[in-house]
RNA sequence: GUGAUUGUAGCUCAGUUGGUUAGAGCGCCGGAUUGUGGUUCCGGAGGUCGGGGGUUCAAAUCCCCUCAGUCACCCCA
């Protein structure tokens, strides 16, 4: 056979690790910095903990994880007829892999409810699987990093994601376009033309008019049915940019006006705080997840052509999902994968590897044991050191350090063995020196900052 | 789920209207250089042309099927 994984996921070697790592450290270290506690949940949840949560086309998404045992024996006969993969699935399949970490951590939360202390705030960087098809920035297996708190309703929260989403981008070195919008206002918007049960196809043609334009849009709600005095509306409210013009739109709507002020109290509470990324009100922004009922947050990248690469949003009720009390709760995820393709075309990633190690070498097989010696001395002294198997020529040694990126060589021979001394390679330089061994330790602690 | 596109050496790709033994660059291995890499020079290995079937005297090239990758749409991070 010959080898392959499976479509929409990714091997990592060492230098892609070591870059995704520089980028998953910083996103952590925010996320501890704004009091964010971390937590993990497994791979596979029950698949009614997942199903009817992302909408119909998330439940086509899910991987589901075929039963152990001889399951096809329980489907009964006239499903099996059928062959209808679809009402079959209940007895095919009772666990799937996560779809995201939003859900999981509600259920989560209803679970321990008696262990956590309310708000609860938690961090959860792990895999997500999606039965997506595959294309650029989208892949079956990636990562999220989610910051979530649960259990306020205050907007402090709204504003200090928005932080949150600045600082880290800023850290990155990555420019990006922080957009908020309120679903209270889509929400209201829809009431206002008397179709609130159509939202969701309303959102997402609404969502798409940066892409399709305003007649695109129009086009997809004549589609859907809606009457032209409705279609115009919509169209008015697509033309505001500002505040005070939806709130003149919606005049007395309550729901409505109260989407208007949360907005307002976010950027109040982000008043005259330093932010090296724009925030903008986008009444047009709707974003898919259909569990958002509040503030809803998009992050793009204003450098590079790509999908959002991090978003996030309040959303009142998913602990009553799982049957638990309502509980509030608020919550962003980088999409860390994305984050990564980005940086990599901007270059930003390249610096992003480990210091060099140093290597040894040995110029006579016989002084194998005195070269593990010295290894364990650096090492000891928390020196990232390596010791060349004996056995190769010096050629072919010095190559490999070369491909290794090794700062330092230390070379062992007959010679330096007499004189108690070790040949020390600086490999940028191409220098050379000899010296003792405590001087060599003295010298790369020196030289590395180690 | 829908649509496009590409599969030739480890990698990136040439390969003319079908025509001898399928090429290049990079990489790899060896040597020039038995105590010194990244440069240079010389030599070498490495290919079921994604797979199967068909047309033909002859197929990498044309036709059909199939598999895989990539991209776009839907949706999403």
């Amino acid at each position: 056979m010959t080898p392959g994984i499976p479509k929409g996921t990714r091997d990592f070697g060492p230098e892609e690790l070591y870059k995704r790592r520089y980028i998953f450290d910083i996103i952590q270290k925010h996320f501890e910095l704004y009091g964010y506690s971390p937590i993990e949940t497994p791979s596979m949840e029950n698949l009614e903990t997942l199903l009817g949560k992302y909408g119909d086309e998330g439940d086509q998404l899910l991987f589901k994880v075929l039963n152990n045992g001889d399951f096809l024996s329980k489907v009964p006969t006239e499903l099996l007829d059928e062959k209808n993969s679809q009402k079959a699935t209940s007895h095919l399949s009772k666990r799937g892999l996560r779809y995201d970490l939003t859900i999981p951590f509600a259920r989560y939360a209803v679970m321990h409810r008696n262990d956590i202390t309310l708000p609860f705030k938690r961090y959860q960087i792990q895999p997500v699987w999606r039965a997506d098809r595959p294309q650029k920035g989208r892949y079956q297996e990636f990562y999220q990093c989610d910051a979530d708190v649960i259990g306020s309703e205050s907007l402090q929260y709204e504003a200090e994601c928005v932080l949150l989403f600045d600082q880290v981008f800023a850290e990155l070195g990555l420019e990006v376009d922080i957009r908020i919008n309120n679903r209270k206002l889509l929400s209201a918007l829809c009431y206002l033309i008397d179709a609130g049960e159509r939202i969701s196809p309303i959102t997402a043609a609404i969502d798409k008019l940066d892409k399709i334009g305003h007649d695109g849009v129009r086009k997809i709600l004549e589609k859907e049915g809606l009457n032209d005095q409705q279609i115009e509306v919509i169209a008015q409210y697509l033309k505001i940019d500002d505040l005070s013009g939806i709130r003149h739109l919606f005049q007395d709507q309550e729901e409505a006006q109260v989407g208007i002020s949360e907005i307002e109290q976010i950027f109040n509470f982000l008043n005259g705080k330093p932010m090296s990324n724009k925030l903008t009100f986008d009444p047009t922004l709707a974003r898919g997840l259909s569990y958002y009922t509040g503030a809803i947050l998009e992050v793009k990248s204003t450098q590079v052509e790509m999908g959002s690469i991090g978003g996030g949003g309040r959303y009142d009720n998913l602990t009553a999902l799982f049957g638990g009390e309502k509980l509030g709760g608020m919550g962003i995820s980088f999409g860390a994968e994305r984050i990564y393709d980005v940086m990599e075309e901007l270059g930003l990633l390249d610096q992003a590897q480990i210091d060099a190690p140093v290597l040894i070498l040995l110029q006579d097989e016989q002084l194998q044991e005195y070269g593990f010696d010295i290894l364990q001395q650096l090492r000891r002294h928390g020196i990232r050191s390596d010791l060349y198997p004996a056995g190769a020529k010096m050629k072919k040694q010095m190559k490999y350090a070369d491909r290794v990126k090794a700062r330092y060589i230390l070379i062992l021979g007959p010679e330096e063995w007499e004189r108690k001394e070790i040949a020390v390679k600086d490999m940028t330089t191409g220098q050379q020196s000899n010296a003792g061994i405590s001087e060599v330790v003295d010298i790369i602690l020196d030289k590395t900052g180690a």
